[in-house]
DNA sequence: GATTTTTGCTTGGTAAACTTAGCATTTATA
DNA sequence: TATAAATGCTAAGTTTACCAAGCAAAAATC
């Protein structure tokens, strides 16, 4: 799907138009780093810097953390969880199987309005 | 809860009884190297070297990396999602309300049976 | 009790990330 | 058109993660 780390980086900046001096001075990431980056001469940048190239471009560090080979929790690995008053709530299996038959139902009676 | 990366897992590798030759033989990482991580000279090994050692403890690599100073994705960012047969499925504001109520439905009646 | 093995650690070296300085080319301004 | 500024890049140097070798003390074996 993505190539490289270094080509998805500078196939974005250049859709934005943006030079690697701009985003220097919004980052604190050297333009000449940068570059290597692009260009490939730099190929596992630390997660530091690709959080703030994220964060900057507004795109996804997980998705940059893998596509620079560094190990990311399966998504299907992930313990489901919610948001509650009470903070984060994990679910068990049983409970997820229901709440899925039930999502399923809220979506079918909301197509149906 | 604020503990160091390298007093946690001296803790944990002492409570369990293991050598540091003996994580080596385990999981590649150098007896010596580990030694410089639990005694603080290094503080921030690569996720690479985390990994094996979450895996190798069973214990949370998200945990290792927010311990080590990386950036991780803050839970109350995270987008809430479900398994299903169609793969991972992103539900609404809305509809984690509803299925908060009802997950609180299904634990009351679990705990009146 | 002597010797061998095990254990934690230090030292020295390599590789790669990252910065600063500077160069060549293009673009803007006069 | 001449000059100044901007842009992408490279080279050199620093820092730090990580490994291999080896050393001293503790533990185990005889």
């Amino acid at each position: 799907m993505n190539q490289t780390l270094g080509g998805y980086l500078k196939k974005i900046r250049k859709e934005r138009k943006l030079t690697l001096r701009g985003i220097e001075d919004k980052t604190g990431i050297s333009n000449a780093y940068l570059s290597q980056v692009e260009n490939g001469k730099i190929c596992k940048p630390s997660p530091s810097i690709l959080f703030k190239l994220a964060k900057f471009y507004g795109i996804s560090y997980e998705n940059l953390m893998n596509i620079s080979g560094y190990p990311v929790i399966a998504s299907d690995e992930k313990t489901l969880f919610f948001r509650s008053s009470r903070g984060l709530e994990e679910i068990t299996k049983e409970e997820e199987k229901e709440l899925l038959e039930y999502l399923r139902f809220i979506r079918l009676r909301r197509s149906e309005e």
